[in-house]
DNA sequence: GGTATAAGGTTGCAAATGTAACCAACAAGG
DNA sequence: CCTTGTTGGTTACATTTGCAACCTTATACC
């Protein structure tokens, strides 16, 4: 007979944790400007890398190409987006945020690093690495 | 001008990770029992803490009686769980797993040991304390 | 007792997700 | 060219979820 806690798990405690703090700073994309989880990812990605294609977006998002989609149908149903079709290939368009998703963007961008500080509060730099660290590696487990 | 990497946000670290080793985990109560998270999770307060009410579930697992009123009929459908009525209060049922359920809970609580020890692998106690507690902070910042 | 309020649970509905199928455009080999 | 396979991207459908409304039984207070 196994006496593992729950508390003690580490699946159930990252997603405790991962859901209460993602809870939280989903408040601020949400209720400024209507995004979703989904679409706030694409705008960050678009606003700290440029223009580039849907497929880029997945590559370095780790997002699935139904989600990047759709998260793209509403960043432009915002305003914030705009496609441009590509020449060469004519399947290809190249995303591109307006003026308004850069404004969003540099916004959410400064939270999420407001927001993440406070998360950190009280951590020293050694324990912050360690924990970085072995969430990467977790993360990277596939 | 913020210079956040997404990689380096604790949210999107934290989901990708949660994401990451509980879909690991999904795969044995999932192709083993064909139960559903909630469902494992319910389980395991059963098993592990012995007969007790859906509200007693809820408090102690942190789930949305939704939730738990789903995995239990889940649960039910599956005959790993039986209801009794309370004579005192008939609001009440208390919830018990059934023989087959147990069996389910000893194979699945072993299974989460094992997998708990391999995603530890390599982490020193130390930090492995310091992570724990950590995300114990983290996911009861509400 | 009778009325208001709360607690235990379930159900209905809308929103979100995952999966697979799909369409259009390109590329490669014959 | 033309058929076969691949890539970029969208759509359809089933499954999950979250939230609010709901029903029933109990409790508090007059």
């Amino acid at each position: 007979m196994s006496n593992l806690e729950m508390r003690d798990f580490l699946p159930y405690l990252l997603t405790m944790a991962a859901e209460e703090v993602s809870v939280g700073f989903q408040r601020v994309y949400r209720e400024r400007y209507g995004m979703l989880r989904t679409d706030w990812r694409v705008l960050f990605h678009l606003g700290r890398y440029g223009a580039m294609t849907a497929s880029e977006v997945r590559g370095r998002s780790r997002l699935h190409k139904t989600k990047v989609s759709r998260a793209v149908a509403n960043l432009e149903r915002l305003r914030m987006l705009s496609r441009e079709a590509d020449e060469r290939d004519r399947r290809r368009e190249t995303l591109s945020l307006t003026p308004a998703g850069m404004r969003a963007y540099d916004d959410l961008a400064r939270e999420a690093e407001r927001y993440d500080a406070k998360l950190w509060h009280g951590v020293t730099p050694q324990e912050r690495d360690a924990i970085t660290a072995h969430l990467r590696r977790l993360a990277d487990l596939a």
